[in-house]
DNA sequence: CTCGATCCCTGGACGC
DNA sequence: TGCGTCCAGGGATCGA
């Protein structure tokens, strides 16, 4: 699930890969997530791979003006343009030698001067692609909030002072923050003990700077150890990331609070999955905490007991009932 | 302004 | 073993 530790490690691989690259042609597959394939197929070949940049969740692969077909190109479209890309949820790109035979669900395949391929396969189709001249890209950007990893504390804090949305529908809004995702939100807001649900207006300033902080540390450590691989994350080099090993609350649903032993629940925030401690992160009132699947209460049961039998675990029973009933 | 619901899509997990 | 059902989730959109 690329979010943005993902997408910079997929944008660096690339970089290293074909930066410099001409895209000889394009055959596509499914298109259904492309904004206008015939744009697409018309516009790539010819170009040059100038930079790839990152833009939030999105990566975004900068080419030159087309060359070698006169007369082929008109206005916008003979000046140097983008290709948009967004992994979605189970996008991948990376290049590829071409006479490999190309992998399920493989939609978007650019033939490099080199004789390589860079290939986009999106198993889920929740990706976006799209060819966009330089007008309508930088519309398009202005949809977008603030780099995490660039933002000041204080226009932070403000962002998240100002609203009354719950703070983890904040952190996902990409028009308040780009690139943060389901992950990284609820990293983040463990590690600065504050609950997924709690409104953004009613966090104190230091708890407000206390995010700021945690979100920019785990963003970055996550870089550097390459990004989570959940299911099916690969980078440009098609190797899985670290950070998954790191996680403290997201997908521990029944396991140990790393600080406290408390088991980590789930509970629906934002309308997605959210994972907190329920003792270091204390919910606001009236939050639904769901309960333990019967599968993961017998296995949490059991770390319980032998926690216990070995003088381990401290307070580890609390917050094992249920408050959502 | 903020919320939840619904849709998109497929593979994997789970229950029987 | 196999089959059906549910869930995962980023984003768009719509109605309350």
């Amino acid at each position: 699930m690329p979010e943005l530790p993902e997408v910079e490690t997929v944008a660096r691989g690339l970089r290293q890969a074909i930066l410099g690259r001409r895209i000889l042609s394009v055959t596509l597959g499914k298109t259904d997530f492309i904004d206008d394939p015939v744009a697409l197929e018309q516009n790539l070949p010819g170009r040059r791979i100038e930079a790839i940049e990152r833009y939030g969740k999105f990566m975004l692969l900068r080419l030159s003006a087309p060359n070698g077909t006169n007369g082929r190109f008109h206005g916008d479209d003979a000046k140097q343009a983008s290709l948009l890309v967004h992994l979605g949820m189970t996008g991948q790109m990376a290049p590829s030698p071409a006479e490999k035979p190309r992998e399920k669900h493989t939609h978007v395949c650019l033939l490099l001067d080199d004789g390589r391929e860079l290939r986009y396969t999106d198993a889920r189709r929740f990706g976006r692609m799209a060819y966009l001249t330089e007008a309508p890209l930088a519309e398009e950007l202005t949809r977008f909030g603030a780099d995490p990893l660039e933002v000041s504390k204080e226009e932070f804090v403000k962002r998240i002072r100002e609203r009354r949305a719950r703070v983890k529908a904040l952190l996902l809004d990409q028009s308040v923050l780009r690139g943060v995702g389901n992950i990284y939100a609820d990293e983040s807001l463990w590690r600065a003990k504050i609950h997924p649900a709690q409104l953004g207006a009613k966090l104190a300033p230091k708890q407000a700077e206390s995010l700021w902080r945690a979100l920019q540390e785990i963003l970055r450590k996550a870089i550097v150890l390459r990004g989570s691989s959940i299911s099916d994350f690969l980078d440009a080099e098609g190797e899985p990331g670290e950070y998954q090993r790191r996680h403290r609350a997201y997908g521990r649903e029944g396991k140990a609070c790393q600080r406290c032993s408390t088991a980590i629940r789930r509970g629906i925030v934002a309308g997605r999955s959210s994972y907190f401690c329920p003792q270091c992160q204390p919910a606001p009132r009236g939050f639904a905490v769901l309960p333990l699947p019967p599968r993961v209460a017998r296995v949490s049961a059991e770390r319980m007991r032998k926690a216990r039998r070995t003088g381990r675990g401290g307070i580890g029973m609390s917050g094992t009932g249920s408050r959502a009933r």
